[in-house]
RNA sequence: GGGCUGAUAGAUCAGCGGAAGAUCGCCGCCUUCGCAAGGCGGAGGCCGCGGGUUCAAAUCCCGCUCAGUCCA
C-alpha cells in the first residue's frame, strides 16, 4: 500500500513521510519536528482562538473561493432545474439511501459504476449533506453538525481518458489552501489512510490542520467484488472500471479554521446562534442552543427539499429531528415556536439557497401540525405513565421500553414526569441496545434479485409504437413449465408486467390456431410469454394483443400522470409518488402529503385533472440520456423509482407532469376522456392514496354510484320523502361516513336501521343525508324504549308471585315482551324475590340481594331443557337455547329447582 | 417494508364472557347579594365496521377500517 502514497509532489516539495507517535499511522509533512499525524485524538485543536489563517472567512466566502478556484482549473459547476447548483438533500436518485450524505453520493451508483457518463468531467460542487449518525453529539461536542456542505472536485478517469489523478489532486489541494484560505503550507499534514464505503474503496489522504480534518482526498479505484483478489477488512475488492477522484472539503470546518471560534456552531450557524442567545434570558445551556441552531437548519433543508414527515423512510428522519428540536425548545424554555425558529432560519438561508424559502408556507404548516401532534403524544404518554405509577409505584425497564417502543415516550421524559411524583426512574445503560434487540429478529428484506439468464433478447415493439396491436415474430426460445408453455419471441408488442402496469393479454396465432397469452413477464432482456400451448423454436407466429384491455390500461397509466400533475398543482411540490398500481377497472396512486385530503379537495383534484384532459395536451415519449433528462427536468423524473442505465424513457406531458416511465401511454391526454375520483384514503402517516377511473370506466362507476343512490332512496321511500337529489357522490360519502360503513355495506345497513327502528310513518326531508340522520335518531329512540320497562308489566308479574312455604321468599315465573334482564332487575329491586323471566330470547333468573342463593347451580340445567346451557353471576343468570317450545317446562323446572335449593 | 399498541359518554380512560362504568366537562336544583367551591339530581353510548365461536360477546377468534408509535 505504501507506494500508493509515494507521490512525486511530496518529494518535489520537500515533504517528509513520518510515523505518528500516537496512532502509528504514516503522514506527510513539511514540519521537520512533527511527531504526530495531526488528527484527533493524537493532537488537540490548536486553532481555537488562534487561527493560523490570515483572516476569518464566512461560509459563502469559502464556498465561492472553492468553486471559483476549481473553475480556473477547468472544473465545471453543475446546475439542476429544481435546486440550482446542488442536488437535494433527499436522495431521490437513489434507492439505497434516503439522505444525501456526501458530494459523491450525487453520482452514485450510475456514474461511479461507469454506466452513465458524469454530467461534467471534471466537476466541482458544494453539496449540502445531512448525516444523523452522531445525532447525540450535535451541540455537545462542539464540532458535530447534522447539516453541512461537502465541497468536492471530482474527476472520473477511464483508462483511455485520464483527466487527472493523485498528483494533481494533492497539488490543487495545496494551492487552494495556500492561496485562497491562506493557510501556511507547514500547518498542513497529509495522513495516509484507507477509504472504504458504499461498496467502493481506495487509498486516501486526510488533510489535517490544527488538529482538524479539513479535507479528505479519496482515490476510489476499487469496487466490492466476490471474485476480487484484494481483501480489505474481510471483503473482496477488484479494480473499478473508473479511477475516481473523490474529494471532500468540509465547508464549515475550513471556515471554522479561519475564524477560530470556540465551537464550529458560531461559524457554521452564526446568525441562528446569536438570534437564540438574544432571545433567551438564561443562556447557560449552550449545547442545547447549538443543537437547536443546527436542527433548524437541518429542517429547513429537509422540508424545503420536499420531505414530508411520516412514520416511514425519510419522513421518519424528519420527524425525529422535529421532535428533538421541540424538546430542546422546551428545555431552553424558549418563548418561540419551532415554526418561528425555522422561519428565521429560512430567512438566513434565503440568499444562498433561494429554493428553500419558496416552500415557507408549507414548512410552517407542517411544523404546526407536527408540534401539535407531538404534544398530543406526550400528553397521552403522560397519562399512561401516571397510571402505571399508580398501579406499580415505579416504572421498571419493561415499562420504559414499552413506553418508548409503543408510545414514543423518550425515557428521559418518562424520568421527568415520574420525578414530579418523587419517584426515581433509572434508565438502563443498555436501553438503546434493548430496543435494537427487540427489532433484531426482523428478517432483512431480500431484494428480489433478477436471476441472470441467457435468454435471447426480445425487441420491444410496444416502445416503437405504443399503439402496436398486431405483429409477426419468430419463436427463439421455449420451455414447458407446470403453469404452461414459456415462449420468447424475437420481437413482441405484448407488454410484460412491470412498474405497476399489468401484463397484456391476447392471442398468438400459429398455423391458424390461436393460443391464449396467459401472462407476460420480463426476464433479463427477454420477454417471456406464458401460453396455454407450446410452439416449437424457429416457427413464425402472429401476435394480437387484446386492445380493449391494453387501451384501458393506457388510459389509466397516462391518467395517473395527469392526476399526479393535478395533485401537485393543488397541493405543491412536496407531492411525490410513493406507489402506483394500474387495474382494468381503476387505478390507484399513492402520494406523500402531510395531512389527509379533505372532502372538498377531492372535487378540486377531479376538476383539475379533467381541466387538463380538456386541454388535449400531446404526450411526448422519448428516450433521453440520463444527464440530459436530469438537467432538463430535475430529479422529479424519478417518482416511480430510479431506472438503471445511461438512457431512460421520459414521459413528458408538458406543463403537467414529467417522469421516467417504462409504461405504455396515450399519444394525447384527450384520449383519457374523463377522470373520476373514486376514493381518497390515508394509507399511512404522510401518505395518501387516490383511486380513480378513466374513460368508460369512469362512466361505469358513475352509473354504479347513481344506481346505488337510487336503490337506497328506494329503500327509504316508504317512510321518507326526499325532495332534492343533488351531489350524489358527496352524499353517499357522507352517509357512508355517518354509518361508518363502506359503500358495499351501505344498503344492508340502511335496511337494518329501517327494520330495527320500526318506523312506519312518512317524513319529508330535503336530502338523503337528512333522511339517514333522521332515521338514526328514530332508531335511537326505539332502542331506548326497548330498554325501558313498563311498570304495568312489572306490577302484573309481581301479582303472580307465590310464597315459598316455610320461607319469606316470593317466587315469580313468567314471560315478558320487553328485555327480561330489565324486568327481572326491576322485580328484584325489592327484597325477598327470586324471579325467572323469559323474553322470547333468553330466560333470566335473578334474586334479590337479601336472598341467600346461588342461581348458577341451576342455570345450566334449565338451559339444557331449552337445548342450550346457561350461567352467570350468583344472583343473576341467563340461559337459553334453540328449543323454545320447551319454555313452559323450563320455567316450571326453574321454579322447582329454586324451591329445592332454598329448602336445603 | 417489518414490528408493537389502541378504538367504550363531549374529553381521559376502567371493565376483558353473564344487568355498560369512573373522573372531568355539560344541564338543572340546593347553597350565595353575585361568583367560585361544595351538596343533590339529570342528560349524554350502533362498546369502530363485518363475520365466527357460545345458551350468552364491549369482552374470545378471524377479516377490514381508522389512529398512534418504534425500527430499517
Amino acid at each position: 500500500m505504501q507506494k500508493e502514497y509515494n507521490l512525486d509532489y511530496f518529494h518535489a516539495n520537500g515533504y517528509l513521510r513520518k510515523k505518528c507517535k500516537a496512532c502509528g499511522d504514516y503522514f506527510w509533512t513539511l514540519d521537520t519536528s512533527a511527531e504526530f499525524c495531526g488528527d484527533q485524538p493524537c493532537v488537540k485543536f490548536s486553532f481555537i482562538g488562534d487561527p493560523c489563517a490570515k483572516k476569518p472567512m464566512t461560509l459563502p466566502e469559502v464556498r465561492e473561493a472553492f468553486l471559483s478556484f476549481f473553475e480556473t482549473k477547468d472544473h465545471s459547476r453543475l446546475h439542476y432545474p429544481d435546486t440550482g447548483p446542488r442536488c437535494p438533500v433527499v436522495a431521490r436518485w437513489r434507492s439505497d439511501i434516503y439522505l444525501t450524505i456526501a458530494s459523491i453520493a450525487d453520482f452514485q451508483p450510475h456514474v461511479t459504476s461507469g454506466a452513465v457518463p458524469p454530467p461534467a468531467n471534471p466537476l466541482v460542487i458544494s453539496q449540502p449533506c445531512i448525516r444523523l449518525n452522531d445525532l447525540e453529539e450535535v451541540g455537545r461536542s462542539g464540532r458535530h453538525l447534522t447539516t453541512f456542505e461537502m465541497m468536492g472536485h471530482h474527476a472520473f478517469n477511464k483508462n483511455t481518458n485520464e483527466i487527472y489523478w493523485k498528483e494533481d489532486t494533492v497539488s490543487y489541494c495545496d494551492e487552494f489552501f495556500r492561496t485562497k484560505i491562506k493557510i501556511p503550507r507547514e500547518a498542513i499534514n497529509y495522513k495516509e489512510q484507507l477509504w472504504i464505503g458504499g461498496g467502493n474503496a481506495g487509498p486516501c489522504l486526510e488533510v489535517l490542520a490544527g488538529g482538524l480534518e479539513i479535507a479528505t482526498l479519496v482515490f476510489m479505484n476499487m469496487k466490492q467484488d466476490e471474485q476480487g483478489t484484494t481483501v480489505l477488512e474481510g471483503t473482496h475488492y477488484s479494480p473499478n472500471p473508473l479511477n475516481i477522484v473523490d474529494t471532500g472539503y468540509g465547508l464549515e470546518r475550513i471556515a471554522w479554521y479561519t475564524t477560530g471560534t470556540p465551537t464550529v456552531y458560531e461559524t457554521a450557524l452564526p446568525h441562528m446562534v446569536s438570534f437564540l442567545l438574544d432571545s433567551l434570558k438564561d443562556t447557560s445551556d449552550l449545547s442545547s442552543i447549538y443543537a437547536l441552531a443546527d436542527h433548524t437548519k437541518c429542517l429547513s433543508f429537509m422540508l424545503g427539499d420536499g420531505i414530508v414527515p411520516s412514520n416511514v423512510k425519510a419522513g421518519y428522519l424528519a420527524r425525529l429531528i422535529i421532535r428533538r428540536s421541540l424538546r430542546f425548545l422546551e428545555k431552553l424554555r424558549l418563548n418561540l415556536t419551532l415554526q418561528q425558529l425555522v422561519e428565521q432560519q429560512l430567512s438566513y438561508l434565503s440568499n444562498e439557497f433561494p429554493t428553500l424559502i419558496k416552500r415557507k408556507d408549507q414548512i410552517s404548516e407542517i411544523l404546526g401540525i407536527e408540534t401539535k401532534r407531538f404534544s398530543e403524544t406526550l400528553s397521552k404518554g403522560e397519562g399512561l405513565i401516571k397510571r402505571i405509577l399508580k398501579e406499580k409505584q415505579t416504572i421498571d425497564t419493561d415499562s420504559l421500553i414499552m413506553l418508548y417502543d409503543t408510545h414514543g415516550m423518550p425515557p428521559d421524559i418518562v424520568q421527568n414526569i415520574a420525578k414530579q411524583d418523587n419517584i426515581t426512574v433509572t434508565i438502563p445503560k443498555n436501553f438503546d441496545s434493548i430496543v435494537a434487540e427487540l427489532h433484531s429478529h426482523e428478517k432483512p428484506q431480500d431484494d428480489t434479485e433478477e436471476t441472470p439468464t441467457d435468454l435471447p433478447a426480445t425487441h420491444a415493439l410496444y416502445y416503437d409504437d405504443h399503439y402496436t396491436k398486431e405483429f409477426t415474430a419468430t419463436v427463439v426460445w421455449t420451455q414447458t413449465t407446470p403453469r404452461g408453455a414459456e415462449v420468447v419471441l424475437d420481437a413482441t408488442a405484448f407488454y410484460p408486467e412491470g412498474g405497476g402496469q399489468p401484463a397484456d393479454t391476447g392471442v398468438v396465432t400459429y398455423h391458424g390456431k390461436p393460443y391464449q397469452v396467459l401472462h407476460v413477464e420480463k426476464r433479463g432482456s427477454a420477454i417471456v410469454h406464458l401460453l396455454d400451448h407450446p410452439i416449437p423454436i424457429g416457427e413464425q407466429v402472429q401476435g394480437k394483443i387484446d386492445w380493449d384491455h391494453r387501451y384501458t390500461l393506457m388510459k389509466h397509466h397516462t391518467g395517473t400522470h395527469v392526476v399526479n400533475g393535478a395533485l401537485r398543482k393543488l397541493f405543491g411540490e412536496h407531492i411525490w409518488q410513493s406507489g402506483s398500481q394500474l387495474g382494468l377497472t381503476e387505478a390507484r396512486f399513492d402520494f406523500s402529503h402531510y395531512k389527509p385530503v379533505e372532502d372538498n379537495e377531492i372535487g378540486q383534484i377531479q376538476r383539475y385533472a379533467n381541466d387538463f384532459v380538456k386541454q388535449a395536451v400531446p404526450v411526448e415519449k422519448k428516450v433521453m440520456k440520463r444527464n440530459d433528462a436530469e438537467k432538463a427536468y430535475g430529479f422529479r423524473l424519478y417518482q416511480g423509482g430510479v431506472p438503471p442505465g445511461n438512457s431512460i424513457r421520459v414521459l413528458n406531458i408538458p406543463g403537467i407532469d414529467v417522469e421516467a416511465c417504462g409504461g405504455t401511454h396515450l399519444n394525447n391526454i384527450a384520449e383519457i376522456e374523463k377522470i373520476r375520483v373514486l376514493k381518497v384514503e390515508r394509507i399511512q402517516d404522510g401518505v395518501n392514496r387516490i383511486t380513480f377511473a378513466a374513460g368508460a370506466m369512469a362512466d361505469r362507476y358513475q352509473q354504479e354510484e347513481t344506481e346505488l343512490y337510487h336503490r337506497i332512496v328506494q329503500l327509504l321511500t316508504p317512510v321518507y320523502t326526499i325532495q332534492t337529489h343533488t351531489s350524489v357522490s358527496a352524499q353517499l360519502r357522507e352517509v357512508e361516513n355517518f354509518f361508518s360503513v363502506s359503500a358495499a355495506q351501505l344498503e344492508k345497513t340502511v335496511q337494518r336501521f329501517l327494520q330495527e327502528s320500526g318506523k312506519n310513518n312518512t317524513t319529508t326531508v330535503q336530502t338523503l343525508t337528512d333522511a339517514c340522520r333522521h332515521l338514526f335518531d328514530e332508531w335511537k329512540t326505539t332502542q331506548k324504549q326497548k330498554k325501558l320497562v313498563s311498570s304495568d308489566a312489572v306490577e302484573h308479574l309481581r301479582h303472580t308471585a307465590s310464597l315459598i312455604p316455610g320461607t319469606s321468599i316470593k317466587i315469580i315465573t313468567g314471560t315478558s315482551t320487553s328485555d327480561a334482564i330489565a324486568i327481572a332487575g326491576s322485580l328484584i329491586s325489592e327484597p325477598d324475590y327470586v324471579v325467572h323471566i323469559y323474553d322470547g330470547k333468553k330466560l333470566v333468573s335473578a334474586a334479590s340481594d337479601n336472598v341467600d342463593i346461588d342461581l348458577r347451580r341451576i342455570a345450566p340445567e334449565i338451559g339444557t331443557i331449552l337445548g342450550g346451557s346457561g350461567g352467570g353471576k350468583p344472583k343473576m343468570t341467563q340461559c337459553g337455547g334453540p328449543r323454545r317450545e320447551n319454555i313452559n317446562k323450563a320455567l316450571e323446572t326453574a321454579k322447582q329447582l329454586t324451591i329445592t335449593l332454598l329448602k336445603k
